[in-house]
This record gives structure tokens, C-alpha cells and sequence, in this order.
DNA sequence: CTTCAATTTCCTGATT
DNA sequence: TAATCAGGAAATTGAA
């Protein structure tokens, strides 16, 4: 049951910093601890929550237990206010009340406060010792947040003595928006994905393929392909760092293992492949194709071997290494005016608003 | 036009 | 068995 947990908690972004954690108490428990299986799919991560404590959901675990419930009951998920209640995780579920449940959800949401309480009776507590609920954010500050700060930084998931320590000085992430490291706990700890953001993404993605289709019927996918746009600045360790800055991509497709040592995994690897093949205008990329270009890398120190402690999954998971130095500052440099996936002048404005 | 960095493509074989 | 990893070799692309 622990190695469920501490599976979990490592498959989430900010999963191996809390992990350790878990382990040092585990250890001090004389538990030996088992390194995390290997995820082949964002799909099984939607499936996290049954073997989970609702105390270590994150929201993706809620967005996935929401979905689950409504699939059950025969409810159509967009009469739920799924928007609101996915930004919560499972502490903040596990505190409300049914009244806090109905406000939430007008519709549905005794429904949802039933259900949620027969799932907790149904799991037995786990670890409990080490953690407790602190500063545990109301109802009423239950803002909107833009949707790009939402997964800026695996901060967005942590609280209480679980979370680490996002200064932007010593983070390597730092994400060159220190923006989000000062947003106020109770903002942020509240979001860590968007189930819409999602959504649009998925759609996007069949649109692309429907253009993909046609392009392949008009036989221009045989021909060469096209001059990308621009090449300046559009390596590929450029793309997959502003993925990983990007919720649209980030933690669907690719997300953080530990942003403090550069650690990231691709989630959706052939998802990831068809977006750098959009990029560069070549619709035969595939993920063989990209991990080939970014073996490439561990040469020029851009990647690092990741270390072998047993923390990170063995396949699909990277480390920036020295030569990719500058990938945190990249954004910092063009921040107000921003490329694709950074923070836009106008997000920032909200922010600093949130902020006050 | 040439050079060169950064992939891209294709491949064989190993590992998970 | 499928997906991924590792890396050689040659080709391609786009910028300087």
C-alpha cells in the first residue's frame, strides 16, 4: 500500500522532491521503499486515484476521479461545474463540506459529496503522520487563474511541510518569471492542471490530424517538406523547455520530475513528436526520430544521463545538463514580450493583479 | 557556392 | 511483443 503511494506521489511533477520526503519518513519506519513503476501512458495516471489517498490527489487525480463519477452516475460533464472543482486537490476535497460541495457544484455537487465520502470509507488511511493541512485555502478564495500560470512551476501542486522551497534564486527552474514563485500560497497551491485546458488540447490535436488527413490525400505529406519558419531559436531542448513552461503541454505531454535538477518526462511521447514535427513543418516526425536528436545532446551536455537513485521512472525521463545552461534564463531574456510559451505582458498583468 | 551546426532518416542491436 | 534506448552513418536543411 505505501509502494501505491509513493508511486503516485512520483508520477506527479513536483512527485520526487515530496517523494523524498515520504521515503525519509518511510525509512525511519524501517520500510523499504520500491522505485516507481514506469508509466506508458498519460492513461494510466488517469487511473492514480483509486489506488491513492484522496490526502495526496493532486488535481489531475480529482479531474480524473470527477470524470469517473460522472462516467458511473450518467451525468453529463459539462452540466458539473468540473471547471471549479478540478483546480482543487484532495486535501482541499477531504475539507469541505457538503454545503461547500453544493456551492461548488449546484447540479451535482451533493451528489459529488456522497461519493467522495463513500470513496474515503472505502480506503483505508495511510501514511498519516507526517502530514498535516496547513493553511488550508477557503472556498472563497477560489479565484480563476490564467490559464499558462497554472502548471508554470510544480510549486502550483505543493503546501503544507510537503512542499519545497521555491525560491527563485536557488531553483534552477525559476522558470525566469519569479512571477509565479511570489504568487501567495493560497492562490496557487490550488491549481496544478486545467481539465479544459485539456480538452482544447485534445481537440487541437484532432483539428491538426484532420488538416494532417487532407494534407496526405492531396499527397503533399509524400512530398519534401517544407522550410520551417524560423530556425533561430527553435532547437529542439528549446521546444521541449518551453513545453514544459507551456499547460497546454505541460503535464499532459511532458512535465517536471524535479525542476530544481532539470529533470523532466515526456508523458505523451508521440504527442510530443507530432507538435516538434509541427514545428519544424515535417509531419513524419515521430518520437523514435526526436529521442534520436536528443541522444544527440548528452555529447554537447545539453542532457545529462538522469541519475540512477531509483526516484525517476528508467524510461523517457531526461536531464538538462550544463550545456543547456541558459534554458531557465531563455525566457527571462524575451519575458515581457515573450515567445510562444512563456508568460504574455497581458498574463502578467493579471498576475501582479493576483498578487496585488 | 561553401561550410557547418543541427537535426533527420535509417539502421542494427540491446534493454525494459 | 511493443516501446524505448543507444549510437553509427549518411543525408538534409537553413544560416552564415
Amino acid at each position: 500500500m505505501a509502494s501505491a503511494i509513493i508511486n503516485a506521489i512520483g508520477q506527479t511533477p513536483w512527485g520526487p522532491l515530496v517523494l523524498r520526503r515520504v521515503q525519509n519518513y518511510i525509512h525511519t519506519n524501517n520500510n523499504p521503499c520500491q522505485p516507481k513503476p514506469i508509466p506508458f501512458s498519460e492513461s494510466s495516471d488517469l487511473e492514480r486515484f483509486r489506488s491513492t489517498s484522496p490526502e495526496f490527489w493532486a488535481s489531475d487525480d480529482v479531474t480524473a476521479w470527477l470524470c469517473a463519477v460522472v462516467k458511473a452516475k450518467g451525468i453529463r460533464i459539462e452540466e458539473t461545474n468540473a471547471y471549479k472543482l478540478g483546480r482543487c486537490n484532495g486535501k482541499i476535497l477531504l475539507n469541505m463540506d457538503e454545503q461547500q460541495f453544493k456551492e461548488m457544484d449546484p447540479n451535482y455537487g451533493h451528489i459529488l459529496f456522497a461519493e467522495f465520502r463513500q470513496l474515503i470509507q472505502t480506503q483505508r488511511p495511510v501514511v498519516s503522520a507526517p502530514f498535516t493541512v496547513q493553511n488550508l485555502t477557503t472556498l472563497s478564495q477560489l479565484q480563476p487563474l490564467p490559464n499558462s500560470i497554472s502548471q508554470c512551476t510544480p510549486t502550483a501542486a505543493t503546501e503544507s511541510p510537503l512542499a519545497f522551497d521555491p525560491k527563485p534564486s536557488t531553483s534552477r527552474l525559476s522558470n525566469g518569471d519569479s512571477a509565479c514563485n511570489k504568487l501567495p500560497h493560497s492562490s496557487i497551491q490550488l491549481v496544478t492542471s486545467n481539465f479544459f485546458s485539456k480538452i482544447d488540447y485534445s481537440l487541437s490535436l484532432q483539428v491538426e490530424n484532420c488538416s494532417e488527413e487532407a494534407d496526405e490525400m492531396q499527397g503533399t505529406s509524400t512530398s519534401r517538406r517544407k522550410r520551417s519558419t524560423h530556425t533561430k531559436g527553435n532547437k529542439l531542448w528549446e521546444f521541449i523547455r518551453d513545453a514544459l513552461k507551456d499547460p497546454e503541454t505541460c503535464p499532459s505531454i511532458v512535465r517536471w520530475e524535479d525542476p530544481k535538477e532539470g529533470v523532466f518526462r515526456i508523458v505523451e511521447s508521440e504527442k510530443l513528436a507530432r507538435l516538434w514535427g509541427k514545428k519544424k513543418n515535417n509531419a513524419k516526425m515521430t518520437y523514435e526520430k526526436l529521442s534520436r536528436a536528443m541522444r544527440t545532446y548528452y555529447d554537447k551536455q545539453i542532457l545529462v544521463p538522469v541519475p540512477k537513485t531509483g526516484l525517476y521512472p528508467k524510461k523517457l525521463v531526461y536531464k538538462f545538463g550544463p550545456g543547456a545552461e541558459e534554458w531557465e534564463k531563455a525566457t527571462k531574456v524575451n519575458g515581457l514580450d515573450r515567445n510562444e510559451s512563456g508568460i504574455s505582458k497581458q498574463e502578467k498583468v493579471q498576475l501582479l493583479h493576483i498578487i496585488k
